[in-house]
RNA sequence: GCGCCCGUAGCUCAGUCGGAUAGAGCCCCCGCCUUCUAAGCGGGUUGUCGCAGGUUCGAGUCCUGCCGGGCGCGCCA
């Protein structure tokens, strides 16, 4: 019995009490039956009796009683015990409990996928580095959670389309483009420019790619220079990304945006809604009337466009394209632009929060020697996403960015990762799928299938530990996409790993020396089997390898 | 000044919708490989959950105020 049977189980015993006893209470559509901490507490654990005591009027143990008769008829429950002030306690039938290791391994890879989510078309925006530079370490934390969440989305059902918005319009590209142009001319970058070695190498390389390049008139030379630079580093991103295990759908560029014309559509359509007009010489959105602090400028009295217009523009593009919810991860640094981009989505006629979503992760700091190194490009103390798969390899890189939830600021120190890798849990999940890996291996060595399952053998106390774990699996992953927090199935891997090696270390899987072979050898290779399928779904979901040897 | 995030063990951090005795890893000490991977397991030590009120059967979790740290408030992108 899974935990998801066992809740319709318990919805079903609520919904009879309350027709029987005629209680004046709606029946809730799912009721949470939890993994106790205590293992006095059963099996599982439901407050639904003190849920509803108050609305049905009831003393909560009077209801927990009648709920309890009713459980205890449905099979695979052994027992329901009430305790404190009106929790029931479920115990299930040995045999029922560990049925699911064959649930598990008839469902292999699709284990854990839910349909959370189903109906949801979903576009996904993160990391959206500009083009001016490789990606820093913050745009590598997106990278690696903002995969992680796109892979938790899809698993939950989801249509998701991963998108990374190209920013290759607009000052800072012009700022870029004179880096390249003076580095290659051998002088000082201008004032605003960009430093870092990279800008010799890119300018190099559209050196030698248009060879009289610094023949043409300057604004003709840093034409070439903006138009290839962009292209090369583009490309670097886009290599960079898919080495660490990141592949976006589509690559969106703003220029494009401003080019076909959706600029000016947006803002027509904008305007017919009622909440554009002129003033100063400049075109404003009225987005006060949606709670933002102050009207926003989307064409400049210039006749430029201002940044935001790009961002309307983009966000019913995306609309147009048939995506229901728009999600967009940023950095703290840019958590300011929520307010303004919730009043752009309302503007629309939009529900902001529903059809626009906007996800803030909070910054990472370099740490050498336990003091925080300011990251600045021209001292060349920018840490990349290539530093650090360098340093620490992609596995450990994506874990170490992952666990954390995004809310909290994290400190990245690389003397650490590198000079004591055992302290990245990430290896301590892996050995526990190596060692299933290992104990599989020497089985079929052995001539040992899986063959018969009887699931009423697992009656030990660890085994009974691991089928449990097993068991959260899927909603831990749906809860992940719900709430859009991937670290919650790094967590659950690293308990589960724990399980599981607390098991391999009281329950012999393989018959030792010339025993025969029983028929618990074979229940425990279905359980270790269930356990290394949920450990390299999980970990799959994280963009981290499953390794069958370490 | 206004807004967002954070504050939990010596360190790094988990702890959705309020639930039972607040957890993990690292660090330190002790024990366990003549049979499946010791990158493991067992045991020991560690807390005013920033502070003060409030809500209720019950608060690390929700509300209010305050303290401390990070970030942000352009016709920049």
């Amino acid at each position: 019995m899974t935990p998801a049977e066992l809740s319709h189980s318990v919805v079903a015993a609520v919904a009879s009490m309350v027709a029987d006893e005629g209680l004046a209470v709606a029946v809730p559509e799912t009721v949470t039956v939890e993994r106790p901490k205590n293992k006095e507490h059963g099996d599982y654990a439901t407050n639904v009796a003190l849920q509803l005591a108050k609305p049905a009027g009831r003393a909560p143990r009077q209801l927990a009683d009648l709920i309890a008769a009713r459980l205890r008829d449905v099979e695979g429950i052994a027992s329901v015990d009430i305790a404190g002030p009106g929790f029931l306690n479920i115990t299930l039938d040995v045999a029922s409990q560990g049925e699911l290791a064959r649930t598990i391994v008839s469902a292999g890879k699709n284990y854990g996928h839910t349909e959370a989510l189903a109906g949801h078309r979903i576009n996904l925006e993160f990391v959206s580095a500009n083009p001016t530079g490789p990606i820093h370490i913050g745009g590598t934390r997106w990278a690696a959670v903002g995969d992680a969440l796109g892979r938790v989305l899809s698993a939950s059902g989801a249509d998701v389309a991963r998108e990374y918005y190209f920013n290759d319009h607009g000052a800072q590209i012009d700022r870029f483009a004179r880096s390249l142009l003076a580095r290659a001319r051998k002088q000082e970058p201008p004032e605003d420019g960009y430093g870092g070695e990279y800008i010799t190498e890119i300018a190099d390389a559209v050196t030698a790619k248009v060879p009289d390049v610094l023949d043409h008139p300057d604004d003709e030379a840093q034409e070439i220079f903006r138009r290839e630079g962009v292209e090369l580093m583009f490309a670097e991103i886009k290599r960079s990304l898919h080495e660490f295990g990141v592949d976006f759908d589509v690559f969106f560029h703003e220029n494009d945006l401003h080019e076909s014309g959706a600029v000016d559509h947006a803002i027509e359509r904008l305007r017919k809604l009622g909440h554009i007009y002129e003033h100063d010489g400049a075109t404003w959105l009225r987005t006060t009337d949606f709670g933002d602090d102050k009207d926003r400028v989307v064409i400049k009295s210039d006749g430029n466009a201002a940044y935001i217009a790009g961002d309307l523009a983009y966000y019913l593009n995306k609309r147009e394209r048939g995506f229901d919810q728009v999600i967009i991860m940023l950095g703290a640094d840019h958590h300011g632009y929520i307010g303004r981009m919730m009043a752009m989505c309302a503007c629309f006629g939009d529900t902001p929060h529903e059809n626009l979503e906007i996800l803030i992760g909070q910054l990472v700091n370099l740490v050498k020697d336990g003091q925080p190194v300011r990251m600045s490009k021209r001292a060349g103390t920018v840490l990349t996403l290539e530093d650090l798969v360098e340093a620490v390899g992609v596995d450990a890189a994506r874990y170490a960015l992952t666990r954390s939830s995004a809310d909290s600021t994290l400190d990245i120190d690389l003397d650490l990762l590198t000079s004591r890798t055992n302290e990245n849990p990430v290896f301590y999940v892996q050995y526990a799928h190596a060692r299933i890996a290992s104990v599989l291996r020497n089985a079929a060595e052995l001539g040992i299938a899986l063959g018969e399952f009887n699931p009423a053998l697992l009656d030990h106390e660890r085994e009974g530990d691991l089928l449990g774990a097993l068991g959260e699996f899927p909603r831990v992953v749906a809860s992940s996409a719900e709430l859009r927090e991937p670290h919650r199935v790094a967590r659950y891997l690293e308990e589960l790993a724990g399980v599981y090696h607390r098991f391999y270390d009281m329950c012999r899987v393989l018959p030792m020396g010339d025993e025969p072979v029983t028929d618990l050898n074979h229940a425990r290779l279905w359980l270790c089997e269930a356990t290394r399928v949920v450990l390299a779904n999980g970990l799959d979901l994280l963009g981290v390898s499953a390794p069958e040897r370490m």
